[in-house]
DNA sequence: TTAACATATCATAATATCATGATATGACAA
DNA sequence: TTGTCATATCATGATATTATGATATGTTAA
């Protein structure tokens, strides 16, 4: 094993085929940069938590205040505030000030699309 | 608001419209139930990482056998195959066995809906 | 003013997730 | 057989995320 170094393992990985080597440049070239993924991941990080989905899901029928969305869920104002925050720091809802409520809607349909894709393939 | 008759946190809450009341219970009824928002949002968790949306956006281009994807991403084959294992436990990709490679893919087309979604929404 | 209410932020302990080194498996070739 | 390659799994320390109690901010009514 001492003479076969690892520090550039493309030359000793998968050469069954030499297609591959063409096959790995050409994708590489399509997918975007490192600054996009990071952002992206992010970005669908907060769909990964049941408390901001259940937000995610009120807000696709209709716009509701804090304390709707409180009663709704069963939850208190310290978890669902804090998770709208963390929506809003993410541009998924946004809201309104009225007197002192906070009316909340979603972003965009985006939103609304990813939601209800994801919906749809774990219940298929 | 002549008797208030509830003996929840309803009583003491956003009384200013008395709509609120019955929004409430129209949207309790439209959302799915506590089981389904945890499975969305373990699914949605998978997407939640730069590193497994990486390999997500390659096979978005084509079908790849795990080495290819190392090369391609420039990561180890440890992280990777973790990766992919929980990415196949969550039913995003799939794979086929072609001798000692392993060919992988997305399961269907609902992982690149919201993949582009998701991309479309951050770029806007 | 003051009190009550609706909402927001901070601090934190419990829990989850990450990348990766070590190691295992299974296929093929010599 | 034995060795090598392609891939998978296990174990782990570092890091991130969670819900929530305590507390703060801002609005309205009395």
């Amino acid at each position: 094993m001492e003479n076969n170094n690892l520090e550039n393992k493309n030359d000793d990985m998968c050469e069954i085929f030499d297609s591959h080597e063409d096959v790995v440049s050409r994708v590489k070239k399509r997918i975007p940069d490192e600054s996009e993924f990071s952002e992206l991941s992010e970005f669908f990080k907060i769909f990964g938590n049941p408390t901001r989905l259940k937000i995610i899901s009120l807000l696709s029928i209709e716009d509701l205040c804090v304390c709707d969305i409180c009663e709704a869920l069963d939850l208190n104002q310290t978890t669902v505030s804090n998770q709208l925050r963390i929506l809003r720091a993410n541009n998924i809802v946004k809201y309104k000030k009225e007197g002192k409520m906070a009316r909340y809607s979603l972003t965009d349909l985006h939103i609304e699309m990813i939601y209800k894709v994801g919906l749809e393939h774990i219940l298929e």
